[in-house]
DNA sequence: CGGCCGATATTACAATCTGTTACACAAAGA
DNA sequence: TCTTTGTGTAACAGATTGTAATATCGGCCG
């Protein structure tokens, strides 16, 4: 979940450590630039950039969703975040991507060139700074999910994948009981470091023990939250 | 590991995508503010700091080995990271650390407090990009460790881990087939997501398969490069 | 409009890798 | 020397995976 915190005008080094959900996702200076940035519609399954191509643009997602993983020769994926509307893609200061870009269900993109980003930077230095915050915020977010993947079982895995996805609701005012995934099973195994088969297992697991609802393979409704925190911390069992 | 590549005069955004080999870890401007900085020395099994404390220091590993971890109530622990000699510790920009860092053997660290690194980043703002490159490094080898973990298997884990640190020697002009380790096996555990146990076994395993000599168990000596390779890559078994 | 088809998801069972437990041994520190 | 800590080995148990069969959803076309 990449984006540019915007961190109002507190210490530059250290700004009250924003929260997810006190985080407009709207960085000064970038959003103007954005705003008359060109939009890239894109369709389901459609790659916004592969590991290995040049790294030409910065992307914010404004509707849609996005899948961000690495890829072995043998086929083994490993899927390192999701982004979804408000989320930049892009960040970074390699010459070359790291990582691939799939689009998941049609969205729309605004395209800001790094050239453009390079020059924003030389007139307004305060925007390395929000870059750096950025790519803080992004390196606790994946520190965390390598926790989840190294440390946690199946069920606890899910439990945290399902509440980060509840959190982010929660942060836009949305639902935060009813979630809808914009991601396949497969999708959701590679991020979590399971199987597919794992994966439904677990979820079929979770609406036995009453703690979700599965009213379509896509939506689950969060039954007991309380539950689901304890699950993901490790002080409950399935 | 943490380190802030000096990346010459590039364009800030693009630097020429510096290789961890060809990063001397001495960014400009922080260096000279490092010299005169304070030193801290710190004896095995310290903490720098842990999670929660707050975030009034960065540091420069200048000999030693330092692990960064989180950890669970129930006693979970997940290594993100090993930072030896060179080797930054302590960016972000947090409020509050939101891992810990325990010195694995006598280690000296020199010390900049965040205050100062603030007033250094408001007279010199190329400092900001620095540290977003900085950050940015640390994320695309976050994300490597996050594969590793999720999608390789026990043998391929310890492989992954004897290269990166094969590499790390290569790159400080030091035998890269020789590699001795501050950390306990527990350490190397909780780094890549196994057991102690599964950790000496697939040592033993390497060691049975000529790939690998344990002289004592802090001492191993890489046999066969490309074979270990291959076995990291996922194209060959034990 | 309905039925077929492909893709995705679920479920059951067997296999395997990893974790658990237990104990022996070596090294380091008191 | 004794104790503590870390490491290596083994037998066993268990969770997760892989395989495969079945079910469900959605789109396409007759």
């Amino acid at each position: 979940m990449m984006y540019l915190g915007s961190a109002t005008e507190s210490s530059i080094v250290h700004p009250v450590a924003p929260r997810n959900s006190d985080t407009a996702c709207v960085p000064q200076g970038l959003d103007a630039h954005l705003a008359s940035g060109s939009v890239r519609l894109m369709k389901t399954r459609e790659h916004v950039f592969a590991a290995g191509d040049r790294h030409t643009h910065l992307y914010r997602v404004e509707s849609g969703a996005v899948c961000l993983y690495k890829i072995m020769p043998d086929g083994r994926r490993q899927v390192l975040d999701f982004a979804y509307a408000g989320d930049f893609i892009g960040l970074g200061c390699q010459a070359e991507h790291t990582l691939s870009a799939q689009v998941l269900e049609p969205t729309r993109l605004k395209c800001l060139p790094v050239a453009t980003l390079s020059r924003i930077t030389e007139r307004d230095p305060r925007l390395g700074l929000k870059l750096y915050e950025a790519m803080s915020k992004e390196l606790a977010a994946t520190q965390d999910h390598l926790f989840t993947v190294g440390q946690r079982s199946a069920a606890e895995r899910v439990a945290c994948f399902l509440l980060a996805l509840s959190r982010r609701n929660a942060s836009r005012n949305q639902d935060c009981k009813t979630i809808v995934l914009p991601m396949t099973r497969s999708d959701i195994a590679d991020f979590l470091g399971l199987t597919i088969e794992t994966v439904s297992r677990t979820l079929t697991k979770l609406r036995s023990s009453k703690l979700i609802d599965l009213e379509q393979c896509t939506i689950v409704r969060l039954l007991d939250i309380m539950k689901l925190e304890r699950l993901a911390e490790g002080e409950a069992s399935v």
